[in-house]
DNA sequence: CGCCCGTGTTTACGGCGTTAACATCTGCCG
DNA sequence: CGGCAGATGTTAACGCCGTAAACACGGGCG
């Protein structure tokens, strides 16, 4: 089976899901369709459905994709702080989370979707656990309160997400967006600590 | 001009705001479509660009329309919170936006949407003016710190959003998302006293 | 060798937004 | 009061969308 069987594709499930990010990146939301995706791969719009049940299951799959690439952001810039305290950590995730919300805003506007298939490989880099992880350095040795660890993931989480959205959407302005990253996560750092 | 004109229906402009809004309440999103809401106004698909440039401008209108709705909702309930502190007036916004949100995650997934178009008239209620108001007060008296004040507002509205959407799309428990609205809220109210 | 099944193709259907050409009603002007 | 013009409706058509059914190819196993 050499790759020039031109018929039988070989790794068309692979192929579908670089072609579903590149049309992200380039088209957005809009441009991530099952004919676009399939013709981009030289094939045919049916021939889909011989790899996912749905056209659903395949955008779902390169928004899989898309998370996996900021996780793996996150996971690099996370690594260069490796050492300092929880809660600098928390910021450095919160500031890679935005930043990549800001730099890539059509990836990441699939990245935001609500997730209707569970990810392939449910074990690799994800966010939500990275966020739990740190959070739980900020217990007091010995004990983990739950509710305080779920309230702190979910201050993190939602006041990153939220700054993302709000600041893609009504701020142009780099500088502006830079202030209002800077004052909100100082603030957010001071609710985490609480 | 009766109302009876049954050939030119006299209102359809709103009209079809009104079956937007229905539409988006009962089958979300994807309902909230130009065939779909002309047909509840017995009218055809392509009157609806006698009062709109394309279908984007009708369904940014229902958006406008659910905004004003939430906002009114959050109006009621800071009637009701007169005279108490501007911190937990904040609160109380923030509760509103995100019960809203849980009560109603379709019309609430219009409000989220980016404002393609301009309010018509964009006097009326908003919560972005409400919010900046209360945070005004807490500013030292005689003084306007405007980048103190641009940090509290993203934060209250950022955390209040994301909270609404990370609850709405990943934590189906009414308990849990109790908790998680108080325990959040508790550490946002520091964060914006800081 | 030959058959089967995985994977591709073509074709078709209904729904979508949108446009063009035509129809009807309403208000205003002579 | 008559009639014309413009606002507001209609139908028909185009191209795109997701999806299904029926068919075709071709590689691997008996």
């Amino acid at each position: 089976m050499s790759e020039r069987s031109r018929y039988h594709h070989g790794a068309l499930r692979e192929a579908l899901i670089d072609a579903g990010e590149h049309l992200a990146r380039s088209d957005g939301l809009d441009g991530v369709t099952v004919r676009r995706i399939a013709a981009a791969c030289g094939v045919s719009a049916a021939a889909v459905y011989r790899h996912f049940p749905s056209g659903d299951h395949l955008i779902a799959a390169v928004a899989q994709r898309a998370r996996e690439i900021m996780a793996r952001d996150m996971f690099a810039r996370l690594d260069s702080a490796a050492g300092r305290p929880p809660i600098d950590r928390l910021r450095e995730v919160g500031e890679s989370y935005i930043a990549f919300a800001l730099a890539e805003p059509r990836l990441f506007s699939l990245v935001s979707m609500p997730m209707t298939t569970p990810p392939d490989r449910p074990d690799d880099p994800n966010a939500g656990d990275l966020v739990r992880d740190i959070v739980l350095e900020l217990e007091p040795p010995g004990t983990v309160d739950e509710q305080r660890v779920a309230s702190r993931m979910m201050l993190a989480q939602a006041s990153a997400h939220g700054l993302a959205v709000i600041l893609r959407d009504f701020v142009p302005d780099p500088q502006a967006r830079a202030m209002l990253i800077a004052g909100v996560l100082d603030r957010v750092g001071v609710g985490l600590e609480a």
